[in-house]
DNA sequence: CTTCATGCAAACCCTTTGCACGTCG
DNA sequence: CGACGTGCAAAGGGTTTGCATGAAG
């Protein structure tokens, strides 16, 4: 289906792989790299950024743009196009389908007279969790 | 309708305003910060970016995350909420209404049981000019 | 073997901060 | 005049790069 990208199966990409396993919502290059460090792993910090670029190229993470401006990462699986929602308050992040936003899209095409050939939607807020527990 | 955040109006704002609207399309703090200097201008490094802050808060700029990860700003009228779309080519970008968007996002924080409060949609593309021009 | 990935450290941004001076209102 | 804004330089982060070594296929 694809022309799967030629990579090696090194170790510290296993390593990350499972680092990132490890975690549950987005995380930033520094926290894997803090990640590894705790876990006496000795990666480099170039390490985690080329592999990072890596995996979001495979579509094994995708990047985001937190408001604050920081980029941070998430897993998802590499399958149709969606979009993320994220918890503001844990972090914790869901897939969704882009169901609707394909008329949307094609409408603001239409409208501006731009043709839209990407487009990238996020969503904050709290997730079911934290609005019981009542985090604000 | 406002409370309108106190401001001065002193001479390095009315520069940086007078640069920006000098511009078409997007542009980064480096982008101004050149232009200043390009008009012999004496601003600081730190005077562009606490204004492009302000500006932003004022409604007069909005902050936009390139796909590239560049952090970038485009002037807009300080209206209701709106998205922008870019021109991968020039630069360029339009504002455009959410219309229909809010009944997506309200879709999607019932199947995904987050209580939704805030999004960004960005949207890339050619501009009318460049579609013509055959820019690919 | 040959190619590709790693680690390290230095280099490079981009952005913020501390502080003394200048100025808007 | 008093509060706020500015410029400068330095600090602070995040991200990339050059290069010799080492591992993968």
């Amino acid at each position: 289906m694809r022309p799967s990208i030629t990579t090696r199966e090194t170790a510290p990409r296993k390593a990350i792989a499972a680092l990132i396993a490890e975690r549950h919502g987005h995380f930033t290059a520094a926290d894997l790299l803090a990640d590894a460090r705790r876990s006496n792993l000795t990666i480099g910090r170039a390490t985690v950024f080329r592999t990072l670029d890596l995996f979001a190229e495979q579509g094994a993470l995708e990047r985001l743009d937190l408001p604050s401006g920081e980029h941070a990462y998430v897993a998802c699986v590499p399958t149709e196009h969606h979009h993320h929602v994220v918890c503001r308050s844990c972090g914790a992040s869901a897939e969704v389908a882009d169901t609707g936003l394909q008329a949307v899209v094609r409408q603001i095409g239409d409208r501006s007279g731009y043709r839209i050939d990407s487009h990238r939607l996020e969503l904050y807020g709290l997730c079911p969790t934290c609005r019981r527990v009542g985090a604000q």
